[in-house]
Formats: structure tokens, sequence, C-alpha cells
DNA sequence: CTGTTAGCGCGTTCAG
DNA sequence: CTGAACGCGCTAACAG
């Protein structure tokens, strides 16, 4: 390929001015249909296209934003993406998609590496930064939506899941079914949504008048393994627990493995709920109870929230606030 | 946020010329360590941030690439992007995850709409064009990679697994199970590693003797519940079959509960096996016989040889042309 | 309906 | 070791 196509080529080859290719491209008026048309044959024929470096240059857009989450391997956050992804496309945006493989310093690295590339704004989900790192990390950005995390701050819009409830509503059932010794396995302890599912779990054991042990919830990375061995590990320290909340269902799906390698029947020996209900969840042995969370949503509703920030034109939306409810399903895990 | 920080304002705020901050910023040579420390200062308290627009727009060159796959919600494609992200980021590239959503037209537009993003190249995984169309789509970027598919084309990267081989190794180990009926979910219709599988499929058949019949290898998309739906059919139509050779672990997922829904125990009345070996193919009940393919690797080496195509300074790597092995994995779905 | 002028923020010359 | 001028490809504002 020799040299990029530009806008003077098509302008030179029609015989117009550079104004005038540039408003064919961006389908402003005042054009005749007649050199419109020729213009577009010969855009199509040389194979010319814009650049969106130097529209951005001038027009301090890029048509990019930014969406970062935790793991991108989670289905739980692939289904969040597709949300958002959705949501960017149908009004002529691009997002870079962004992992931070849990990593606080990788997270500011990609939010810094976002400010470079100009993008127009972020979706930051289910962040682990302290408040002072994150209200730093989102500064800059022109626009910004949380998901999953709240912050007390202007100008950022934030949804969440009412993991509180969630939490409560899980340990409840429990509780309803008679298990009178639940453990949680935590999650991550920078987690807001986790912090939030243990506040449901223990208001929840305190209404029912159940002392709570702090030792019953350990904290562990949000995946399959470390599920896993948390588990072994609680069910070996405390072989009176009957029943576990999980902070997620891959977290579930590990504490399932640890109970099957301990000889411990899922539900009878050991009940089991998780959260989030990812398509996973129906498809492990027993199925599990979890906690419905309406992820695609999740992930949609914030997108239209960073482009009513974003594009000024639109109405800007309400509430800047938006708090989704989860549901519980009950499966065989925790009938 | 009133207005960015530009280079100007540091070489004002230094009392320095504008090369002299571009220096220090590109880590140039031919500046004292006295004054690149004084202007670093200054860069961290303004929270300036060099625009990647305005540097690309110069250099063209924007430090960003593209990966297109059908379905990022496909544990297989999910962790491809890690493979090929990781490469990326190390190297200091962003990249543009994009989904395709298994739709021809889309893909077009994706790869459209990268070209006026002005990547440095760009990873298409699986990808469905017809070769004209995958040609010209690829024509105007300056470096470019397939995964997952055949092109006779200078100039283009190649990463393939032996998919051929992967589907007469599944087909062989159910022929040895003493299988003489043998059914395949063959996924996409214009997936190319679909097509060399059930070419696999069949080449098997073939060597044992065994004649084949068309009706035995139903297209489907590559999900759970598409492959539920085929299996069901199939199996239905064909009561003699007693093995599935399912395209893909999602589609295996589905052929499980076709098998459940109709009776049919696994692998007793109906073995099955599936190809990939996502994480989930050992969670399910039971698990998965399936082809191992080094996913992860799939997607580091393919940005390994696009790197080496976008960085002139580097190593061109010898063969534009990358073939990965497949490894049967022998669970109890197909013992 | 169309063209002209100016500059977006930076890196690449080439001179000091 | 440092600086001044120029232009990357495009659009905003104003003329005609």
């Amino acid at each position: 390929m020799s040299r990029r196509v530009t806008m003077a080529d098509v302008a030179r080859e029609a015989g117009v001015s550079l104004m005038t290719v540039s408003r064919v491209i961006n389908n402003k008026e005042g054009i005749s249909d007649a050199t419109r048309r020729r213009i577009q044959l010969i855009i199509d024929r040389l194979g010319y296209r814009p650049s969106d470096i130097a529209r951005g240059l001038v027009t301090n857009r890029t048509g990019t934003l930014g969406l970062v989450v935790p793991d991108n391997a989670n289905p739980f956050f692939s289904e969040v993406a597709r949300g958002a992804e959705h949501v960017a496309y149908a009004a002529g945006y691009n997002v870079f998609l962004c992992n931070t493989e849990e990593d606080k310093s990788r997270e500011m690295a990609v939010m810094r590496s976002l400010e470079e590339k100009r993008v127009d704004g972020v979706i930051l989900c289910s962040s682990r930064l302290e408040e002072h790192d994150l209200k730093r990390a989102l500064a800059f950005h022109p626009a910004s939506v949380l998901i999953n995390r709240q912050l007390h701050e202007e100008d950022v819009g934030i949804v969440l899941i009412a993991d509180e409830r969630g939490g409560r509503m899980a340990t409840e059932h429990l509780i309803r079914s008679g298990h009178r010794c639940i453990g949680m396995l935590a999650g991550p302890e920078d987690s807001y949504s986790g912090q939030q599912r243990i506040r449901g779990y223990r208001a929840a054991l305190a209404d029912a008048g159940i002392t709570c042990d702090q030792v019953l919830t350990p904290p562990c990375p949000p995946k399959v393994n470390p599920g896993k061995e948390a588990a072994i590990n609680l069910l070996t320290a405390r072989p009176d627990i009957t029943a576990l909340f999980c902070y997620n269902d891959l977290v579930a799906v590990g504490a399932l493995q640890a109970c099957m390698e301990l000889g411990r029947r899922v539900p009878d020996d050991c009940a089991i709920v998780g959260y989030d209900d990812i398509p996973l969840a129906v498809l492990v042995t027993p199925p599990l109870t979890t906690c419905h969370v309406p992820r695609y949503e999740l992930g949609s509703r914030a997108m239209e929230l960073l482009l009513s920030r974003t594009e000024h034109n639109k109405p800007q939306i309400k509430s800047g606030h938006v708090v989704l409810q989860p549901e519980l399903m009950i499966r065989a895990s925790a009938p």
C-alpha cells in the first residue's frame, strides 16, 4: 500500500474544495444531491477512509469510549460488556474493552492509557481502587460512570445492584431452610459489592438472632479454583457449617467441587448459594441457587448514562444514580 | 475541567521550548538529566497527558491494534483475547476488542471502523467472510493476521489449529470405542475450522470403512441452546446414532442437555465429544471428552506475528504461518 | 450551494 | 544540548 488516500485526493479528483468533500462525509446540509452523489462515487472508487485521528484532533472528540473490567473471562463481565457495547455501537461509538486482571496498578495504568487515547468517556466496572485514587483516575476524563461501586462525587454516573438486599435474600433463604451455621466465601476484600453482600448476610443473621462469627467469612479471589480452595479450608476448619453463601457463581462452582472432594453431598450435607446467575449456574450439577443480576442491563444502562453525559444535545438522564434489583433463583443446590 | 493541559503549557511553565518537553516525553537522548528531571516534575504536577491523537497524526502510528472475534462471550475467544492482549500490552499497545456476533455485515463494518481509527494492525479471528470480501477488508490495513482461517495471500500472517487432525482424532476415538453410527453437530457452515473438522470426521469414518451420511452432519450456531436444539432434532430423526462429535464445547453442552431431555444416558446411550476444552468442559456432568486447543497461545502467537509485521525494527518472524496442535482429552462423556 | 483561512497538539526536520 | 518553523488530515467559522 503506497500512501493513504486523503481528502485532498478526493477533492482534486472531483474538482471541488476540501470542504465540499468534508460535508459529504459528515452528511452535512448545503450540498446539491448531484455533487453529493458524484463525490460519494469517487470516495468509493478511491477507497477513501476518513481519518478519525485527524478529525479527533480538531473536534476534540474521538468517538471512542473506555470500558474497564476486572476480568473479561468472567461471564459476568463479558455480558456487562455486551450490554454496554451494544448501546455504544448503536450510537456510533467504538469501545476499548480493558482488563485489569483484578490488579489495582493495572487499573490505574489502563485509566491513564485511556486518557492518552482521549476517549470521550469511561465506564469503570467494579473498581478496586481506593477512593482517593479513583477520584484522581476519573478526574481527567470528560465523562465517567461507575458500575458496582459507590462514590460521593458530582459528575459521575453510578449504576448499582442492590447487593445488600441480595446478600440478605440469599441468607434469609438459607435460614428459612433451617440452616443455623452459614459460612460465606466473601470474595475480594476491596470489592464494594462484596462488602455490601456481607452486610446483607450479617443483617439477615442478626435478624434471626444468630451470632455472627468473623471466621465464617473468609475472602477469596472471585474465580473457581480460589473458591474451591477457600471452601475446602473453611469446611475443614468448621465442619459444623451446613450452608455456604458465595460471593459469585464462579466461587460457588468451586465450592461445589470442594464438597465433592470432601465427600459432602450438595445440598444434603451442605447447601450452596451463588450470585450473578451466569449461564454456567444452570449447567453444573446440581444447578445453583443464586441471586440473578441483570448483567446485560447493568452494561446498557451504564452506557446510556455515559452517552447522555457525553452528548450534550441529548436530554441528560435525570438521575445519575441507577439501582438495579437482584432476584433469588431457587434451584437444587439450596432448595 | 477547564482545558486540557498541553505541551505548550508545560514548556511555558518550565521556560523551555516544546521540543525539550517532547524529548522528555519520548525518552529521547540529548537532554541533560537535570532538565529532564525538572520537566518531568512539572509534567506530573500539571497532570499533563500526551495526546495520542495529535501524536498519531504526525507519526502515522496510533499504538492501537484491532482484534475481531465472532463472540466475546464464548470462553474460547475470551481466552484467545487474553493471550493477544497480554502480548500487546507488554509491547505498549492497546487493543480494540470487537465482536461481530457471528454476523458478516457486522464483521465488515467493524473492519471499516478499525480502518478509520487508523489502527496499526488487525487480528481477525475465525472470520466468516468470503475470500473476496476478506481480502478487501484486509487490504487497507497496514498489517494483519488471521486466526482459524486460511487465505492465500502474501502479507498476511496466519495462525491455525490442525483442525482436520483434531476432527479425525475425535472420531477415531469414538470408532475405537465401538461406535458405528456417529453424528456430528457441525457448527457454522461458513466456519473454516468447522469445515476442517468435518473433513477429519469424514476421513476417519472412511478409513474405518463406514459410509458417510450427509444427514448426520447438520450445521448449527456455535452456542449451547442451538446445539441442544440441533441435537434433539438429529437424535430424534436418527435414533440409531450412538455418539455425537460436536463443533465445540458449547454445542456439546447443548447436546448433553438434549440427551438428558430425551432420556438418553451419557455416555451409555450416547457418547459425546466436544472441541476446544474450555473451562466449562470439566464442570458439567459428565465431564466432556474434548479436543484441547491452546487458546491462549493462539492469541499470543497471533499477536507476536502481528507485532513483528508492525514494528520494522524487530526481526520479522520467519514464517507467517503457524500451526498449533490439538490434543484429545478423554473424560467421562466418551471414555 | 461552495470555497478560504486558520489552527487542533504534536514530532520531524534543520539550525543554532 | 536546545530551539524555530513546518506540516500531518481534517473541520469551524466565516465569506462569497
